[in-house]
DNA sequence: TTTCTTAATTAGCTTTTGTTAAGTGGGTTT
DNA sequence: AAACCCACTTAACAAAAGCTAATTAAGAAA
């Protein structure tokens, strides 16, 4: 506990110790082992999860009832079910863990109506949105510039840690592309390239 | 004005009069004639915009120095180069009139500034940032479902306007595939489609 | 009007990805 | 150990996108 105290004190500097002991007694610790969920698609949920430690990732079903991971979150990074506490529509997304992580989970009404007073937690959240937008924006732009090949070759140089973390069928479809092609590329580069 | 005005009112009912009244004196209305620009890329800059009408895009290049469209926004959309806002770095994106529109531009320091005082402005920016994140989301989402015909489709379907307002070349872009390419599928919808 | 310019289409060819199916290897269960 | 499961790889072919270049179309400029 102490250490997550630690990990966002340096994340959010601004944040005095009695607002963070005002969150804390706010969020809810939750555990998950490798493969549970967070939230499941369908589901109706207002919480937003800040994750302290491990990896998920939000996927959603495409027409073939193939699982598509649109975004991973790794610590202190939040994840959250965004268009069903914004809109207030089930979940069209699922949230797992793609290993055993710890997240602290916090209720959206509450912190957004505490954030009125509180201004700390306003600027907080404003903070955690403003990360996650940057984080899809980025996504995008590598959609648009990059074919596949370097899009893996851009994920590999920023995020490295996925690659050795999450399984290539994950990877795959947060890439755009499909399983076979993502094990061909890695053959590619691996070997002297091209042809 | 009394326009503008109205549009505000209507998208976002929550705030008062007073509030809208100082909005308006801490925006400034601009201007743009097709083809000119908001802001460019290179440039340090901390307003953020939102279109009253017309179609702005933002742009950036790639390795080969072309335009590469990554969003549109459009009537009561919000427009930024976020991560210049948002981490005091140089413009990355160009954003740049499709059509002659008309912005409000607010500067961001300061809205932050006054949300600590007036929670209606804060929950104002809020619901922008929130809405702009679900629009980055689904972008993603479309990219990770879907392939570059089915794309154009989902285009088609939700955002129609586009697709009459803006050239080929610039939708080309925005969905990820070349020009060339964009043509092709255009054609193999409209004749009776397959081979 | 003619000329220039630029966007969009079309065509031919190359490269990459999608798809299906058959191996391969690691780890688990019995 | 054998049988099984699953992720990943590999292969072969089909489909789609990339690339280059030529053609057409439309608008702006002379």
């Amino acid at each position: 506990m102490e250490e997550f105290i630690l990990k966002i004190k340096k994340a959010f500097p601004y944040l005095t110790d009695t607002t963070i002991s005002k969150l804390m007694s706010l969020g809810e610790v939750q555990l998950l082992q490798e493969g549970e969920t967070f939230i499941k698609q369908g589901e109706r949920h207002n919480r937003i999860a800040l994750v302290m430690q491990g990896l998920l990732r939000n996927y959603i079903m495409n027409d073939n009832g193939e699982q598509i991971t649109v975004v991973f979150a790794t610590e202190l990074q939040s994840i959250a079910p965004y268009k069903c506490l914004f809109l207030q529509q089930p979940a069209s997304e699922t949230t797992e863990a793609v290993k055993s992580s710890v997240l602290i989970t916090f209720d959206y009404p509450t912190m957004r109506k505490l954030g009125e007073e509180e201004p700390q937690f306003n600027k907080l959240y404003m903070d955690a949105l403003e990360k996650t937008l940057m984080n899809a924006i980025e996504r995008v732009e590598d959609f648009t510039i990059a074919k596949p090949e370097e899009r893996y070759q851009r994920l590999l140089a920023k995020h490295g840690y996925l690659i050795e973390q999450a399984p290539l069928k994950y990877l795959a479809s947060y890439l755009g592309i499909n399983p076979v092609s993502l094990s061909r590329i890695r053959k590619r580069i691996s070997t002297g390239k091209r042809k």
